[in-house]
RNA sequence: GCGCCCGUAGCUCAGUCGGAUAGAGCACCAGAUUCCUAAUCUGGGGGCCGCAGGUUCGAAUCCUGCCGGGCGCGCCA
């Protein structure tokens, strides 16, 4: 709808070739904003103010011109100057009618842009590791990120959506370590369990699960014996060895891979259920059996931008405005996280994705600098990585904060939030704060089914909309389409003029919520639609004797419902029927 | 110490490339249902947009400094 007021100020501006040069690149379009006050028309442009300066003319001498050459039309009421200089549009009670049948025209399309060829966006996510569950924290990413995802879509954009399973490194052999501990101990082999291993109960289901096939227990004394005292680190350290020698390469491989799979594939049912897929699940291991680190490190050799020092490798990542050079290779031979990274990263752009969006938590930041500097040592722009942040949870009961450790034995664990709150009160919360803002997540409101709960609020209208229509056939009266959609000149309240208006701006907020990574946009507007929604529900019958106006009526809400369920499925919440 | 993010109503937060009188929910106060779901609606009070400068026709928004909070500064992952 925004488009209309643009022509309008695109062909006036066509008359007056003088401004041209004032101009210059000026996107005509940026220059159009809905107007807050309705008294201001429904659009408003400051293009007079924008143009005063570049074309030497006072704003409102400028407004009077572009008012004087926009031509009349049957979309535009009304066109006058106010304030400092903008320019208000009035539009047609006409234009609102098409906006109306082009929503239920297009029905689950409405609000979806045309496909755009470029950029071809990569968005990882969530990204875990496969050592426990997904807590909380890791909630929000999924839904931001998934939220981001459907926006993105809906903008026009072709949009992959990989999480990428550090399935590699130390991690890994803690990880092995823990499950064969807790494996032995269900032998028979008690010792005390390392504190730097993984304690949680899902290690004992997994050692319970594994096959263990050709493993033999191994006596507590001796083992203890190989245990020194002294720092976690260095007993966990001697406990990866000592497992790694009694086992043999292969067995422990074998725990240790069947225990990452049986994580992994844990966290994916988890998020599935929360109604988060991904395209691909990328696996770290494969960089390294593909061997697409040293082919990484070769581009980088290649441009010289590697060189040696104290016996390791190191990037020049201070040439790219990072804090310091980084180390790839370590003085044991060992390659560091981050050259996988830049080797992922890297590969990412090969598989032909001009974008990449990582979504990343906050404590992470200090990684974006060195992995971009990567990326333009390989020759790609700065501005192809996109790292929107994420700022943590922090869980609410009673009005007070509760303690996340998994130690304190409160719960943590998104399975248990989603338990809790439900899938939908749970994806809408998430993405309902900027991703840098902290969450304050209220379970009590998230969980409450009526008052404050503004998830369900949304459903309700969405519910009470799909009741008009039941009790329409209760009254075995018909909505006869064909005379509501032209009998839509009957809506003069102003609650549906309102909704009207509220619905038109759909397909801007997708858009705006899609370039700016901020699906809180989507949740702030769809409360508005709702209550304008709820506000004429509560002045006006629907179902009234004139059969011209109830189906002007049921077709305005007809629409309101397409809307709202459009949002709801982009925010990956539900759309019932009845509650 | 250096770097990144945040600071808007009592609370939780929106605020679009700088735009008209800074918005919403909760809480608080006063009302609305013989009628399509009251999980609703209407009205009201409530603001030094952290502080101080600067940029300009115009600043919550951009720049600088300061104050307060979060996070990060490994040959860890």
């Amino acid at each position: 709808m925004k488009s209309i007021v643009a022509q309008h100020l695109q062909d006036a501006l066509a008359g007056m070739p003088e401004l041209a040069d004032a101009v210059g690149d000026l996107s005509i379009e940026s220059t159009v904003e809905r107007t807050r006050d309705a008294s201001h028309g429904d659009f408003a442009s400051n293009i007079a103010m924008r143009l005063a300066k570049p074309a030497g003319k006072n704003p409102r001498e400028l407004a009077a011109m572009f008012v004087e050459k926009i031509a009349g039309s049957d979309q535009v009421d009304k066109v006058d100057i106010a304030g400092p200089g903008f320019i208000n549009f009035h539009l047609s009670a006409a234009a609102f009618h098409a906006e109306i049948l082009s929503i239920l025209s297009k029905g689950t399309e409405y609000g979806r842009q045309a496909h755009k060829d470029k950029p071809r966006i990569l968005l990882e996510f969530v990204s875990a590791n496969p050592t426990g569950p997904l807590h909380v924290g890791h909630g929000r990413h999924a839904a931001f990120g998934a939220t981001v995802g459907n926006l993105l879509q809906a903008a026009g954009y072709t949009v992959s959506r990989e999480y990428y399973v550090n399935d590699a490194g130390r991690q890994m052999d803690i990880l092995g370590v823990s499950v064969w501990l807790r494996w032995l101990e269900s032998k028979g082999t008690l010792i005390p369990f390392p504190e730097a291993g993984y304690r949680g109960d899902y290690i004992r289901d997994i050692a319970s699960e594994i096959d263990t096939t050709g493993i033999e227990p191994v006596d507590a004394e001796e083992l203890l014996g190989a245990i020194p005292e002294g720092d976690k680190e260095v007993v966990i350290e001697a406990l990866i060895t000592r497992a790694k020698t009694t086992l043999g390469a292969t067995d422990f491989d074998r725990i240790r891979q069947q225990s990452l799979e049986s994580i992994r594939a844990d966290i994916e049912d988890d998020l599935a259920e929360f109604g988060v897929t991904f395209d691909r699940w990328y696996s770290e291991q494969s960089l390294t059996t593909g061997h697409r680190i040293e082919a990484a490190l070769a581009v980088l050799e290649e441009r010289g931008m590697l060189y040696k020092k104290d016996g390791a490798t190191w990037f020049r990542a201070t040439d790219f405005g990072d804090e310091k050079d980084r180390v790839v290779i370590r003085e044991n031979g060992a390659k560091t996280y981050f050259a996988s990274d830049i080797a992922y990263h890297f590969d990412k752009r090969e598989r032909g994705f001009d974008l990449l969006i990582d979504i990343l938590g906050s404590d992470h930041h200090g990684y974006v600098a060195r992995v971009r500097a990567g990326l333009e040592a390989m020759g790609y722009k700065a501005a192809d990585l996109e790292v929107p942040l994420m700022q943590f949870v922090a869980l609410y009961r009673d009005g007070k904060k509760m303690q996340m450790s998994t130690r304190s034995g409160e719960f943590d664990t998104l399975r248990q939030l989603r338990a809790e709150v439900g899938n939908d009160a749970a994806r809408f919360f998430y993405v309902s704060r900027s991703n840098d803002q902290h969450l304050d997540f209220d379970l009590d409101i998230a969980k409450s089914e009526s008052n404050d709960n503004p998830v369900y609020y949304i459903q309700y209208a969405h519910a009470r909309i799909a009741s008009v229509y039941r009790q329409l056939a209760e009254r075995s009266l018909a909505w006869d389409t064909a005379q509501g959609h032209a009998s839509l000149a009957l809506l003069t309240e102003p609650q549906e003029k309102a909704l009207a208006t509220t619905l038109s701006r759909y397909p801007e907020i997708i858009e705006l919520a899609a370039n700016n990574r901020a699906p809180q946009h989507l949740v702030h507007y769809l409360r508005d639609l709702a209550n304008d929604f709820h506000t004429y529900y509560n002045a006006h019958a629907f179902i009234v004797d004139d059969a011209k106006l109830r189906d002007a009526r049921l077709t305005l809400i007809a629409a309101a419902r397409t809307v709202i369920a459009n949002g709801l499925e982009l925010l990956g919440v539900s759309a019932p029927e009845t509650m």
